[in-house]
DNA sequence: TTGTACGCGTTATCAA
DNA sequence: TTGATAACGCGTACAA
């Protein structure tokens, strides 16, 4: 490997001055710059990030953290993240696994995204306390090293409830998400909430785990139990799906028999037949404030966490319930 | 930010002596070994990776570039790639856009994997002149440094085209990818051999790009031109999907009067009604395959280029033509 | 076990 | 003002 050593040897002059300017630094002569550059380049020079890395102390690198590669939203949420980080010559890498985890500690990366309820609130507190900074998308964590960029679940899920009130229904079926999710967490709440103020409502709960199977097993046993039209809320998008899935080979229709309402609005949802009506946000959005937030406090900047708006979207899968 | 140097100090031992303790040689006796893992623990150590990396020549990182984050089939492939290199004690980072080649040079990641047609091939040689390791999955290369794992493009073509030309399509529309996109020249490539050897069969090509709304464009022109139930090949679901949608909008039905079959068999072809028949393969094998060959050639073995096979999925989108 | 050279770029200090 | 010397960051691995 050709390293600015070589260069200086080529070029008669000390490292430094090759340093100086590689860096465009005033302090070497223009045509001395150029001559550098020019030995550079014919060398086929590049630097070494490991050497700049460990002097600079900083990668100039943001690593996003997500439980895996597949999730349907991510693509809009990391494009919001790079587009956000981009301006300032970060740049993104995305990684999964636990093992990832000792990027932040061992400074490959200046900071982190973190979506991941894999990645525990313990050793997000044990980064910040030391000195690393990190936004989180999916927990509520209070330290001067850590912003909070979350969902108004509770409003989505209102408004998801309401939406299943309004239309006539008072027996709701609940397909709920993994224990340790706390956008699943929110959304329950706010459910129940909801619940709790209408006098003759009653829900079910059925435990998913945000996954389209466990919408498909939710699913066979609301069919079991049909007895007159009812509502589903899935608190995701996936397990709407899979709900839909199941109903669809049965002998009952969405929209007519059972009615289902989802959460993220993923792509896949406008593509149902009937269309998925389900509580949407900006992705894009999430994850731009998401890098804005994670540079501010990279720069010392003091934030305030912030919170994405969500709206209803209305789909013929959920229906005025006819006799309520 | 505390180092060995601070444990050695600590300890009451030599540097070396820690860095032999802390990689577990057998060069330190296991008491002294103990303690100063203690010490370790105690201070919270955590080594540097830029000082690990500049003195090891290596990072134990793959970065896998992607054009972008949100192609509809990366979720399996980047499984495969990860489950494929954990094994080896490697991690993996995703990557996109121009700016984050600079990893490769600068030696922050030990290889690459490439889907990303905006990564040019010169560029590529360049790198795997100066010895780094790359897997290709989405061109042909030929350098000791390079490896290519390549979907049987042509194989999934002629099978898709010999498809509707078997169900009595003799006039076809094939719609087309980026001219830059390997994976789309070499099916198109496919698709006219195959209506090259019918006499009587003709094709019209239709410009796209892979996106979504080129599929939307491609179905109006077809839809303006229509006489009689006729095929439209899509070199990839998300154009077909993009056909789907126009089409649903007209007064045309899909399987009846427009016939589909695309290609990628990407999670939402599923839940098409009717279903989209397409051309499948094995994305998650694609990303193991591409990780095996690339530890490979890092460990200076010599490789095949390899090749993952298809597979026609039926669907209803494309039905006997009922008057060839 | 330990001293120390090394990897490579950055930058403060000092000399011309 | 221009440029050279040298310390520094941190872990590794060889020689002693």
């Amino acid at each position: 490997m050709v390293s600015i050593k070589d260069i200086a040897k080529k070029a008669g002059v000390s490292i430094s001055t090759v340093s100086y300017a590689l860096n465009g630094s005033s302090k070497v002569t223009d045509e001395t710059c150029a001559r550098i550059l020019a030995i550079a380049k014919e060398l086929d020079y590049t630097p070494n990030a490991a050497a700049r890395t460990l002097k600079k102390r900083q990668t100039k690198i943001i690593g996003v953290f997500l439980t895996d590669f597949s999730g349907p939203f991510y693509g809009l949420l990391l494009q919001g993240i790079k587009e956000g980080l981009d301006r300032q010559g970060y740049e993104v890498i995305v990684c999964s696994g636990e093992q990832s985890h000792r990027f932040l500690p061992e400074r490959m990366i200046d900071g982190a995204i973190v979506l991941d309820a894999a990645f525990s609130d313990k050793e997000l507190l044990q980064h910040a306390d030391r000195g690393h900074k990190i936004v989180v998308l999916d927990r509520e964590l209070v330290h001067p090293n850590i912003n909070q960029v979350l969902l108004d679940n509770k409003a989505g899920a209102t408004l998801a409830a309401e939406h299943a009130l309004d239309l006539g229904y008072r027996k709701l079926y609940v397909v709920t998400g993994p224990q340790a999710s706390y956008d699943a967490n929110k959304r329950l709440q706010a459910v129940k909430q909801v619940m709790d103020r209408v006098p003759d409502a009653e829900y079910t709960e059925i435990e998913g785990n945000f996954s389209k199977s466990s919408g498909e097993k939710a699913a066979e046993r609301i069919l079991q139990e049909y007895r007159e039209p009812s509502a589903v809320l899935c608190l995701n998008d996936e397990m709407a799906i899979g709900v839909y899935n199941t109903v669809m080979q049965s002998e009952y229709r969405i929209g007519e028999h059972i009615h289902i309402i989802g959460f993220d609005n993923i792509e896949l949802s406008a593509y149902m037949t009937p269309r998925l009506a389900t509580i949407d946000y900006s992705k894009h959005k999430w994850g731009a404030l998401a890098a804005e937030q994670l540079l501010k406090i990279i720069s010392g900047e003091a934030v305030e966490n912030e919170r994405i708006y969500v709206t209803l979207v209305p789909g013929e899968s959920i229906q005025l319930n006819e006799r309520p």
